[in-house]
DNA sequence: GCGGTTTTCGTAATAGGTTTCGCAAACTGG
DNA sequence: CCAGTTTGCGAAACCTATTACGAAAACCGC
């Protein structure tokens, strides 16, 4: 490995004056091209390349950002993560991702390598989150600048962004509405879930808005569960039981999330209920399958790249303020969803 | 910040001790328990953590290694860095992710930042790669542990953890032929990809071995395309044209992977073609899509997950032989593909 | 030609660990 | 009881880059 000593013999001027040029320090004022132009040949002919650690030691900066991910496997995740990696990239930070596999002590065990390794900021993508609230508390405790995506936390001691589920399930609900649907079944979210309450104000807003009574019958919860990917048997599952009770048909389905959607849509079709010709399905999220399965599916987009990009601005944000001694305020960002028309809901005839 | 100078002091013993308790070194073996319990319990008390930028310095290592991906977007992903963060992690590696975006400039760039941050190894996931190969040559320079996914490199500079592309092509033309399919439409893959020629070369085997001449007018090629997501609609199109030249009929296709087979289906469907009913369809790959959308989709799964911690499972080898000085030599492993049978398929009346 | 500023560059301290070396005390065997 | 080993521990070197400080030269004005 060449050092900057070997530069330093190289060019025959001292390792300050090549750390002053190499790395445009103020002090490179004084330095006149000469010297400037002979260390850098030098350095370039020796293949110089500093040290990170040694200058990560002085400087006490990583250039890292730390990403905590619930579970990879939810598809949800996919998009965020390019939005997070490409907002880092253009600021030259690199992240070290983490998937905590919903596990508490995966969680705390990856925050505490994280630490170490002085990440200077942290994005958390806390999509399918069921562990204790307070688990985020010793986020909090970390004192380096926080986002949270999918789940708020107020107060000011870490930022959030989040998408506007209210203003989600008004527009779903809304979207079946106007195609002429009034007996809609609904599966809601886990209740400990956080997206699952604000989603389900915003449909009961809508319905009210529309002066639309809302049958007990047809509405049902998802199962806590771990695992993201669960939701599509649930979604099954209770669709089924929906199909059973007879006496309360629907027109539309209206679930909680994409791959929920997608379990639903299984099963009408194994009850011989095509989507849309029977029985519309709209989902929630925009996650990459819904646009390629076929038909493709309705549902409400989360702008999932500008969220992870958003977190990141957010994070370096902090990480500046952090540099010039300044207060780091937290943000509260809620970001609106858009509703996406596809082919897996139809008017009624 | 406390340090370990800090906790010498507060255990009344020298740093030097402090760091061979804490770290169990080898000469650990002559401290008296006494001593051990006090150093941890000063350590503990001032909540002491080793600054990894120090250690690194002097260890020169970083218990890091580099993942490169060539495109987050690709489904096929996901799975893949399940592996080799569960690996890394049992290991008590971290992963830093990158994501190339296909993109030349951005590879040479990330590799840079990579080396700079002296990651031990490096995983790269060379999936949907259409840069020339010469710049896998730039990591061959890097003289550190690395794996390639998906791509092979003959040679022992480089391990490299791929599918039986052959054998895959060979169980799914099979599967197709045992249903009773005999007029088969295959989209093969981009001719610069280098999954596309071996699963061709499966096909044909199988259609060998079962004396079927494959109809030319029923094979089309996926075009070159950055965006591994453009295969949905490259397959959508390529079947459309399948379907108008009405000379020349098929019961079955048989797609270059799971995207293009939902791009073909959506065409089939557009064309008024239910699918297995009117047409039988089979992926390749299992991404997790597969499962969720409706009809299932019958594809060759690759085993995404185990490759993935397979190739860190080399890494990490690499990285030993290199700690104890041992030769690196290189791994090619070419892990079997299964035929998962759903109900995109169906046996012909 | 003398104080003062600007330019140019190097010495040495610093960051926070790990490791080599060596000293001294305690123990072992003959 | 003496040589030789084992225990127990610390001083100092080391890893590599950054930076505070200061020396010396060059330059300026008067």
């Amino acid at each position: 490995m060449v050092t900057i000593r070997d530069v330093a013999k190289e060019s025959g001027f001292s390792s300050t004056t090549v750390s002053i040029v190499l790395n445009d320090a103020p002090l490179a004022r004084y330095i006149p091209p000469v010297t400037k132009k002979r260390i850098e040949r030098a350095a370039e002919k020796l293949g110089y390349r500093p040290n990170q650690f040694a200058r990560s030691l002085r400087s006490k900066r990583s250039h890292t950002v730390g990403v905590m991910v619930f579970d990879m496997t939810d598809p949800y995740c996919t998009l965020v993560l390019r939005g997070i990696e490409n907002t880092l990239y253009q600021a030259s930070y690199l992240p070290i991702l983490t998937d905590v596999h919903n596990e508490r002590s995966r969680f705390e065990r990856y925050l505490e390598m994280l630490l170490d390794r002085r990440v200077e900021g942290l994005v958390v993508l806390a999509n399918w989150l069921f562990l204790d609230i307070n688990l985020l508390a010793d986020l909090e405790k970390s004192s380096i600048p926080t986002v949270l995506i999918g789940c708020e936390l107020k107060g000011d001691s870490m930022s959030s962004v989040i998408v506007d589920n209210e203003v989600g399930g008004y527009l779903a609900h809304g979207h079946l509405y106007s195609l002429g649907h009034r007996k809609i079944a609904f599966i809601r979210g886990p209740k400990t879930l956080a997206d699952s309450s604000p989603r389900w104000r915003g449909i009961r807003k809508s319905a009210k808005a529309r002066g639309l009574e809302l049958d007990s019958h047809l509405i049902v919860d998802l199962p806590e569960s771990r695992d993201p990917l669960s939701s599509f048997e649930m979604g099954q599952k209770l669709t089924e039981n929906l199909l059973q009770q007879k006496r309360h048909q629907f027109t539309a389905l209206l679930a909680f999330d994409d791959v929920t959607a997608f379990g639903a849509i299984r099963a009408l079709a194994k009850a011989g209920l095509r989507v849309p010709e029977h029985c519309s399905v709209i989902g929630f999220d925009d996650v990459a399958a819904s646009a390629l399965c076929t038909p493709p599916l309705t549902t409400v987009r989360q702008p999932m790249e500008a969220m992870g990009a958003d977190a990141v601005g957010i994070v370096l944000e902090g990480i500046n303020c952090v540099l010039e001694k300044r207060e780091v305020t937290a943000h509260h960002r809620k970001v609106t969803p858009e509703l996406v028309v596809r082919e897996s809901t139809r008017g009624l005839v």
